[in-house]
DNA sequence: AAGTCGGGGTT
DNA sequence: AACCCAGACTT
């Protein structure tokens, strides 16, 4: 768009004024920049800073994080959540080592083969980690677009993000990439929030159509929501002769690859929970009755898990399910990567 | 173009 | 409850 408007300066002032001072902030160094914006990914600055910190303390450099078990990236990971980037930030780590010599990529192409890496992170990194003109298109920045220029209908249809990809190109700047990049997320996550705007102290106010059309309130158009089904399972709280209870490790692809959770099936139709807990226990192994524990209720983005545990008692055929598991006490589930659901069946034991 | 993939904070 | 978050990937 030939017309833009040239916000970067106003951006520039803005931000030295009530920028955020964020751990990543401090650095340059490209694996720190990379990790600091897949954790970033669908997720909030608050729930990322102590997980930053402890990944770093963890795998310090690339070649730490390549030579890890995958498993071992992804216990770092438990309840950070879309652990697709686990997986993705450890073959990515290899592949560096293996194509770039240990070298991160700085160029667009090359950081866009990289699993895990979009067009969006790779722009950031380009701009924060090798200061070159990166462009950016992630949440803040496509609803200050869409106020900026009063964009309608849904701002994630093809057609909305295409527009916004060249809104975001031709607005990003020659020179400090980086501090418009940062400077127009801070906007968007401070300022130009999704709910109640502060545009009395938008520096971008004057440029601003939504504003300007008292819409800002009405702008980015919310989208159609959809139906979330509810899966029904039953959890078992199997214990041997010594109390720990019995665990096992999720498929490393997949929902909630590689953490740990307690045994657990889907509710048969027509069947009763219960019963349906008493059929897991002999799948198991185990004998005897089920006891109802507790009920747990977890939220997806496309599915509501309602899940209900029962106790009960491994038989001395012991297990006979597939796949790693273990037998653990209280004390080490606690410091388990558990599933999430299953953390809150925590207070049940 | 639509669906998959988490968990927590905000409203 | 519904919406959002420094999105990417698969189908």
């Amino acid at each position: 768009m030939s017309d833009s408007p040239q916000i970067a300066p106003l951006l520039f002032a803005w931000y030295g004024r009530v920028g955020r001072d964020l751990p990543w902030r401090h650095t340059r160094a490209p694996y720190r920049i990379w990790l600091s914006e897949i954790m970033l990914q669908q997720t909030t600055v608050t729930a990322v800073i102590p997980y930053y910190q402890c990944f770093l303390a963890r795998f310090p450099d690339i070649g730490v994080l390549a030579a890890a078990a995958a498993e071992e990236v992804v216990e770092a990971w438990a309840g950070l959540g879309y652990y697709s980037r686990a997986r993705n930030l450890h073959a990515a780590a290899r592949q560096v080592m293996e194509l770039h010599n240990g070298c991160f990529p700085e160029t667009l192409e090359e950081l866009i083969t990289l699993p895990g890496i979009g067009r969006s992170t790779a722009g950031a990194i380009l701009a924060i980690a090798h200061q070159e003109r990166g462009v950016i298109l992630d949440g803040n920045v496509r609803r200050v677009l869409v106020r900026l220029f009063a964009l309608e209908g849904d701002p994630r249809s093809s057609a909305a993000e295409k527009q916004l990809w060249l809104w975001a190109e031709s607005l990003t700047p020659a020179e400090r990439a980086d501090d418009y990049a940062q400077a127009i997320m801070d906007l968007g996550a401070t300022c130009c929030t999704p709910t109640k705007p502060n545009c009395p102290e938008c520096p971008l106010a004057v440029h601003c159509q939504a504003f300007t059309q008292g819409r800002q309130d009405e702008l980015p158009q919310a989208r159609a929501a959809k139906a979330v089904p509810t899966v029904q399972q039953v959890g078992l709280l199997l214990a041997d002769k010594r109390g720990r209870l019995l665990v096992r490790r999720r498929p490393m692809n997949g929902l909630l690859g590689g953490l740990w959770e307690f045994p657990t099936r889907e509710v048969l139709p027509g069947a009763t929970p219960e019963a349906s807990a008493r059929l897991l226990l002999q799948e198991l192994g185990g004998s005897g009755s089920v006891e109802e524990a507790g009920k747990v209720a977890h939220a997806y983005s496309h599915f509501k898990l309602d899940l209900r545990f029962y106790r009960g008692k491994a038989g001395t055929a012991g297990y006979v399910g597939e796949g790693e598991h273990d037998w653990l006490t209280a004390a080490a589930l606690r410091e388990l990567a558990l599933h999430g659901a299953h953390k809150k069946a925590l207070k049940f034991i």
